[in-house]
DNA sequence: ATTTTAAACAGTAATAATTATTATTACTAT
DNA sequence: ATAGTAATAATAATTATTACTGTTTAAAAT
């Protein structure tokens, strides 16, 4: 894969956020730099910086998908009132179980719906009888 | 919701299977009993039956969404060598850890990419050096 | 340094999956 | 049986994503 400065671009608003922007978002941020970029190179780069390697993709049951640069093993919390995705840190998966099973684990996306604790909290101050 | 014959039907398709099918393939499944039922009608269906906790989607990477009537708590396994979706019993999630932390917690989707027991054979009976 | 080559590009068209619309049909409570 | 409303078939519209085409650009070859 030869140097290409869009691709650089998207790769760089990737890797300043923590923010898990779709394709469009990424596109707007990229634009603020490379005004004329397409928003098909973004697609294109988006889709082969995810197959060589250099981002996660997380597809969100709302149809969405969202791109993440920050390939440590971590699990993403979708909070369903603000809407916000954000990194779970810390929770071992379970890609050794299954080697031992005699899969070939290649990676393991979870995803984690509900209440992010801010949102939880608001719930509950407003309704104490909520567990 | 009241009571409809094509949800019934959509519903037993699923109940009916452990091979996680897509929308489109509900429909041709549901057309074998009601030959008129519309694609709208199964797309609908499915997005209710998911919104009111009787059905999981799945979301994988490729785009695709399927659809799991089995709704006790368990992985999923995508092989990217045959596409099958397969279960994964037994795995722990990690709800308790985040209630703990505040969150509140209303499902937890795990999707595994790789190989699967047997086409990680087939790719070590082909080259040997593999791991 | 110039030429060459192929990958990457912008701009646009096309596709695929899903949702919305609308007129009609079918449950269910009365 | 009827009224009221949810569900439906058929189709149109929308949205996200990919494919196409002529042009540009990075990197290799001369």
């Amino acid at each position: 894969m030869r140097y290409s400065s869009r691709r650089e671009a998207i790769l760089e608003v990737l890797k300043n956020t923590k923010e898990h922007p779709d394709a469009e978002t990424v596109y707007d941020k990229v634009r603020e730099k490379i005004p004329n970029v397409s928003l098909g190179t973004v697609y294109r780069n988006l889709r082969e910086l995810g197959e060589s390697g250099e981002l996660n993709t997380l597809e969100i049951e709302d149809g969405s998908t969202h791109f993440d640069a920050d390939m440590s093993r971590h699990a993403h919390f979708v909070c369903k009132e603000c809407g916000k995705i954000g990194d779970l840190f810390g929770y071992d998966d379970i890609s050794d179980a299954l080697e031992h099973a005699g899969y070939k684990v290649e990676c393991v996306k979870t995803v984690v719906y509900g209440l992010c604790p801010e949102c939880a909290r608001k719930q509950k101050d407003c309704d104490p009888s909520l567990s």
